[in-house]
DNA sequence: TTTCTTGCAAATTCTTTGCAGATTA
DNA sequence: TAATCTGCAAAGAATTTGCAAGAAA
């Protein structure tokens, strides 16, 4: 028994639906619109991709729209950036094998150090893409910090 | 026989000396100071952070410096970005587990999935810090497109 | 001396915000 | 009706660039 794209397509339509009334927010053709292109494309588009192929069926949309929808999307689960997480760039110089943990709430980073023979395997597809260069862990939470805040 | 972290920060410096060398790239105070900075903080610092420090030994740096350098150290790999890899954010709807490849030439993203059975462990430690939401994992490197392009 | 780098200033790019009118529940 | 959302325009933040003077090889 096939499914179609289009019928996956709907629904995630259909959850984004639900979403937003469990969450108080409102089901507007524009943050439909916006949510079926990110849903629909393979290409992990940036905002101003969206914003082009979202204008051909809704021509009156504004960029500024589409930035806060790919916001409000993000905060409820139904789509996420694929880097980008932090709002400015942050660096490190320790090269020794370790990974991150990022605060989605206060952009905090935190080192992970893996314990002595522990080890992150690479997916055994990755070198199909092209050479690595080196395998980056995020691991993405709220920290201990704003955990304590917000039960307060 | 215990090693300061003086004499390991003293070592990186003669080797990121080297590196300078080896590339045709010219030995500068600044661009020691900024490396010495970002290597001998654990707090992942941003370029405005970088800038204060380095402002401090060395009041007539400018922050293009900082950035220009910051960039050229991570082209050595003498430090890199935790995150925003990417110069602009890019969104994802696939909520099925998989990965990406980020191509650091062409900032080309590509899924990668997952084999039956296989599964990237999140590390012991990483719990530690807080509530984990999700593991993102990035594979870094060249992809086969720009290798291409390259070998010609 | 030759090439690379810096500092200055200005520009660019990406993203966010305030507000009034329109839209949803 | 009451709250949220949108489009417009303008602002804001982070980062990049052109250029002439300065510093390293």
């Amino acid at each position: 028994m096939e499914v179609s794209k289009e019928q996956i397509l709907e629904e995630k339509i259909d959850y984004l639906k639900t979403m937003c009334k469990l969450k108080g927010m409102r089901v507007t053709p524009q943050r439909i619109a916006i949510f079926k292109e990110v849903a629909k494309s393979c290409e992990h588009p940036d905002a101003e991709t969206v914003y082009e192929a979202v204008k051909h069926k809704m021509p009156n949309v504004s960029v500024d729209t589409v930035y806060r929808t790919l916001s409000s999307l993000e905060e409820m689960d139904m789509i996420f950036r694929v880097d980008n997480q932090l709002p400015k760039a942050r660096f490190d110089a320790d090269k020794t094998p370790h990974h991150h943990f990022l605060c989605t709430q206060c952009n905090e980073v935190y080192d992970i150090f893996l314990e002595p023979g522990e080890e992150i395997p690479i997916p055994k597809n990755a070198d199909k893409f092209g050479r690595i260069k080196d395998i980056n862990v995020q691991i993405r939470g709220i920290c201990n910090k704003c955990l304590e805040k917000n039960s307060k």
